[in-house]
DNA sequence: CGGATACTTGAAAAGTCTCAATCCGCGTGG
DNA sequence: CCACGCGGATTGAGACTTTTCAAGTATCCG
């Protein structure tokens, strides 16, 4: 893990649409934010960079003194249980938040499953800023209904759906996110395993290799490698109930 | 359905759990709102009452204008599949906010699962006043990251545990709202029926009534009737995996 | 190139679903 | 007030999905 001070920061791109019709102006599925806005919400930042997959952000259990922005890179919450379980909650691409806290205290733990950067954010001054900036909190207001959304449509899939149907659901996610997806051939490079996979869809791992297997066989996808992946993104939507 | 302009509203209550902890002068589980905020808040509503169950509030796929408050009684949140299937997203109760929308139209279809009581704010408005007071829209992203608390909890008791433990889980958060759980006979008034039930974790009814009987014959709770129900929460606390 | 890890496959066991039949409880009308 | 009827709730049996455990194979990285 680094902390870096360059001057050169990437620009602050949050991912959300909006649960009103965008107004004019705003840039497609991302928070509008002013050059002055960009420019003190930065200031309030660090960037930190993690050069390893697998490296810990921050860990369920531990005082909650940051949120997160993603800005390249992937990221998975896992959350365990007392039994030795772990649930992956969510994967977070870039221009996620993540470092979901409850009195204090985070409530998953963030893994970098590639090597990546974040923003990181003290709460205290953040909050503070918000409070200042209502047009950035208002925001950060859309971005967390954002997430209540893709919360919401993951548990309709767990809750609806069989294991090939969520993993496809899951692959159609995947190829949205456009430094993993290469179009021009429908190649989806999987950053993450079978494992990772199977905790984030509530299965096994063999389960999910089957689901796999299943998908190739019905013609929707064909593996090149374990994580090469040409993608029928049409075949695949429709199978998996994405309209 | 009526809509009230009656002038004895009830107070605001929007129940959220902070990320932070709650500063001195909190009210334990509520935002709070000062005297003149929630004079203003109300000024924007209207309360709405809808008198019988499973009286519609608001469908899916419609064109979003308020957000709804609840005041009194329970709502479900569903989502319908183009194959036909439900899932039931979300119970709420007194002081939970729902509406959600995206792009302008409702992602859920609500219903009123016992008579209740709604206050309605147009959303054009709401979003005005939010921006102006910002310190009244901090507490709605507080709401927001709590909804996105149980919405995670609910998707890791989808992905980890059995039928058994996710109805445990269940009973339990239901046993949290003070209008349906007696606390002096830890004796339980299910406002929704087993299909609904059924739908909100993902299973049969008959597999949730098996469930039940389960849960019964391992001394978990007692069945009164179908939906009156003693509950022995520490052993089913313990039982669901809820700490 | 070798070793460790990730992935895949097979077979038996567990959990849940579906379909069908039955039972209960509650509100209605006689 | 009681009998009836209907929807909700329960129970049983067989089918199907997914898990688990065990073994084998591919892939990646040093």
């Amino acid at each position: 893990m680094t902390v870096s001070q360059r001057a050169n920061r990437p620009r602050i791109h949050i991912k959300a649409t909006p649960a009103w019709s965008p107004k004019q102006g705003e840039e497609a599925g991302h928070l509008m934010l002013s050059p002055s806005e960009q420019a003190e919400l930065g200031r309030l930042a660090e960037i930190v960079e993690y050069r390893t997959a697998k490296s810990e952000i921050l860990a369920q259990g531990e005082p909650a003194n940051f949120l997160y922005l993603l800005v390249d890179g992937v990221v998975q919450a896992c959350h365990a249980l007392k039994d030795g379980q772990r649930q992956i909650v969510a994967f977070y691409w870039p221009g996620d938040l993540f470092g979901l806290a409850e009195q204090g205290v985070y409530v998953n733990t963030a893994e970098a499953v590639t090597p990546c950067a974040v923003y990181r954010f003290p709460f205290r001054r953040l909050e503070q800023f918000l409070l200042e900036n209502p047009k950035v909190q208002q925001g950060f207001f859309v971005k967390a209904i954002h997430d209540i959304r893709s919360a919401q449509r993951r548990t309709i899939a767990m809750g609806q759906l069989d294991l090939p149907r969520r993993l496809a659901a899951f692959l159609v996610d995947c190829s949205g996110h456009g430094r993993y997806f290469d179009r021009e051939n429908a190649m989806l490079s999987l950053p993450m395993s079978r494992y990772d996979i199977a905790d984030y869809l509530g299965a096994s791992a063999e389960s999910v290799t089957r689901a796999f297997a299943l998908l190739e066989k019905n013609g929707l996808l064909l593996r090149w490698g374990p994580r090469k992946l040409e993608i029928k993104t049409e075949r695949m939507m429709a199978f998996s109930g994405t309209d």
